[in-house]
DNA sequence: TGTGATAGTCAAAAATTGTGACTAACTCAG
DNA sequence: CTGAGTTAGTCACAATTTTTGACTATCACA
């Protein structure tokens, strides 16, 4: 078996994403927080600490705002996050992370640092450094 | 606005993952294939040309073998792939692609090829070398 | 031979996504 | 100031996708 072909980039990130989330929300759960799912998870990677709008979190996440919008209807009836009308545009609400949000969003940046750290320490701090920043300049050709 | 975190790793997986997608499709779309969506992705990505088991591919997706049957019934019906039983064992059978199921996979290779030869142009190549060597390295690592 | 595991399929339920329409509020040219 | 066009968010409905459980056929092996 596994005459399979050479696995190109998009493979290797979706491997490199599954594998992250699949970490995240294990910890996730160990913390008390089994409820969140992948799925929450378009909202809280793209959640500031002081908020943000439904329609900045569907553009940065790449989804239709009902979607976000009934993942936060969600998040909210959890608790990890509140609705508040902006006062500069009284169309527009704020997502903002309640306390129980917030512990969540820490859990996931220590996570990932934790993910990080581990792979700094395993495969040398230069080159996971070398490795991190290239991985950014990648991004941004493929932005074009 | 864009008060944003410093995206972790997941984000930069998840937009890798996106980037080299659209790509992908916008040029199967181009020739001729734009029946072929990103669900198929999981079939495609990990068929191999001389045919795989679907419980193969279910593994290496990591979805369940349901979801791959029913993906593959739709590819079968759009003519990129066959079913043809084992002979070595007659409960499995293989998935085979047909000769425009070839072309697709001929027509992913060579995208995802042009875009790292893109990457490596832009990047430098032994930039882009160390880029993708360091990231099987990173998969490897996770893996355990 | 017979017990347990594996490959694949079927069918129904549950979850998620996409579409179109709608209200409210903002922008800005005239 | 006003009205046309745009944007933020939500609702309701349709379509798609995933999950669950059950089932048949086949294999492996003690």
């Amino acid at each position: 078996m596994s005459s399979h072909r050479r696995p190109g980039l998009g493979v290797l990130a979706a491997r490199l994403l599954f594998a992250v989330q699949d970490e995240l929300y294990e910890r996730l759960e160990l913390a008390g927080h089994g409820r969140v799912t992948r799925l929450h998870g378009a909202v809280f990677a793209h959640l500031d600490e002081d908020g943000t709008r439904t329609s900045e979190i569907a553009r940065r996440s790449g989804r239709h705002k009902q979607v976000i919008g009934r993942i936060v209807d969600d998040l909210e009836a959890l608790g990890y996050v509140a609705r508040r009308s902006e006062e500069t545009d009284r169309r527009a609400k704020l997502v903002i992370p309640t306390d129980r949000g917030l512990e969540v969003l820490r859990l996931s940046d220590e996570a990932i640092g934790e993910i990080e750290a581990r792979l700094a320490d395993a495969l040398g701090e230069d080159v996971y450094q070398v490795f991190d920043h290239t991985f950014r300049a990648v991004l941004d050709e493929l932005a074009d």
